[in-house]
DNA sequence: TATTTTTTAATTGTACACAATTTAAATTTT
DNA sequence: AAAATTTAAATTGTGTACAATTAAAAAATA
């Protein structure tokens, strides 16, 4: 009991976060209070302020007197994500290449590198973590309080859309996750020369190949979105 | 304890929230759990979460082992607030004038006569929650989820800002408030017509004029900004 | 007297029990 | 048998007791 509960609590967040955004869980499914309970060794309490707190973030949503789900995904929310993303993503980048600290330099090429390693030999799980760290960093970089909620909403996402579109199976996926790759190496050039112009455009590259890759899955035949619920809200 | 301890739930989330926003509870006061238990009768239990909630939507900031205070205000707050809103809030007003329904239509018209009562009878803080209802509106026009949570944390400190410069004591000020008010008549003009270009460009311009509303306190000599803490992150 | 250490009080975090609500199943009614 | 009603089970929400941590006060040391 000594070390453990507060450990624990925050093992049961970060282990939410990551299956969220990796699709073990998917999009829409429900979380079992008494299951999570017992798995994590916490009472109900703790937990429940941990659902709280990701649904803020915007991993979870709570329907009162019915229990917490993972945030949906829909048609709909891939037209906003690329509404947005350029856009948040533009501000980010530009605001990075101003303010970037070399220690936070340091620590994005260390995040690049990791990114290289999971694109040869690891997992997609591995993959759309080691990319969503480096943007994470990006948005530390950027340090403005206002922006940053809808940026790491966006980064949420942009995770789920990762492992739902990208999975190199034939030579143009592969070759779009080589691109992406050199994409970081550019940006992390702008951000170490201070080029605001040059940040805030590679962030409109990046986001218009991710584009380019979900349109290879959504051919004028089908509709078979490998997403999870397809409703705008959520379905009761 | 019938439709109450729900019910009680929600009146201290609103209390929470209307306070912060018109400073009644200013920038990094602390919170007591105990004090807000007994008020609002209700247990710690529903009372933390409530508080997680509200450090999910940026009202307050959570400390572990050492309580919640109102989330704080500082210079680099204001500057960063002044860097992100033309954007967001163009984003927002854009995408407004695309997608507006008409019963939001008529619900912007009437937050906007609300807002005009507010300016000439109401307190400072009815004027700030007037002013706030009606940006809400724009927002739920805009419809993204992306740019929501930015949004919202924008309209949290626009509040407060309102609340600290916008005291209609001189001539200038009044003046501004007024100038303030048409611009919502324009904005609403502009989303009615759907004419994006001119939302986006009034957005921009109502940040300015507050911008200059600002500047009026911000005089040369005194560095006397009558804020919270002024410190960039919550000093220990 | 100033500083450190110890003790005490106050506050924050968790566990568990019970109340309220929702979902499911079983029963009744048409 | 289909629909509506009642009953039972499961799940969500709250209250309270207690454990753990931090802040404050008192005592001890230099």
């Amino acid at each position: 009991m000594k070390d453990s509960s507060r450990r624990r609590k925050a093992l049961l967040y970060e282990h939410l976060k990551v299956s969220i955004m990796t699709l073990v869980l998917a999009p829409g499914a429900d979380l079992d209070e008494a299951t999570l309970s017992e798995e994590f060794e916490l009472s109900r309490t703790p937990l429940r302020e941990v659902f709280r707190q990701l649904a803020g973030e915007g991993y979870v949503e709570l329907r009162e007197n019915r229990g917490t789900r993972v945030s949906g995904m829909s048609y709909t929310t891939l037209r906003d994500f690329f509404l947005a993303a350029p856009m948040i993503y533009g501000a980010i980048l530009r605001l990075a290449a101003v303010n970037a600290k070399p220690d936070q330099i340091a620590r994005l090429k260390a995040a690049q590198d990791a990114f290289r390693v999971a694109l040869r030999s690891g997992s997609s799980a591995a993959r759309a973590m080691a990319n969503n760290l480096f943007h994470e960093i990006t948005g530390d970089m950027a340090d403005n309080i206002y922006l940053r909620p809808s940026f790491k909403r966006l980064l949420i996402d942009h995770a789920r859309i990762g492992m739902t579109f990208y999975r190199p199976q034939d030579a143009t996926m592969a070759e779009n996750l080589s691109k992406a790759c050199d994409q970081h190496d550019a940006i992390i050039a702008a951000i170490e020369a201070g080029d605001e112009a040059a940040a805030a455009q590679l962030a409109i590259d990046h986001w218009n190949l991710s584009r380019d890759q979900i349109e290879l899955f959504v051919t004028p035949e089908g509709l078979d979105l490998p997403l999870g619920q397809m409703a705008r809200k959520t379905p009761a």
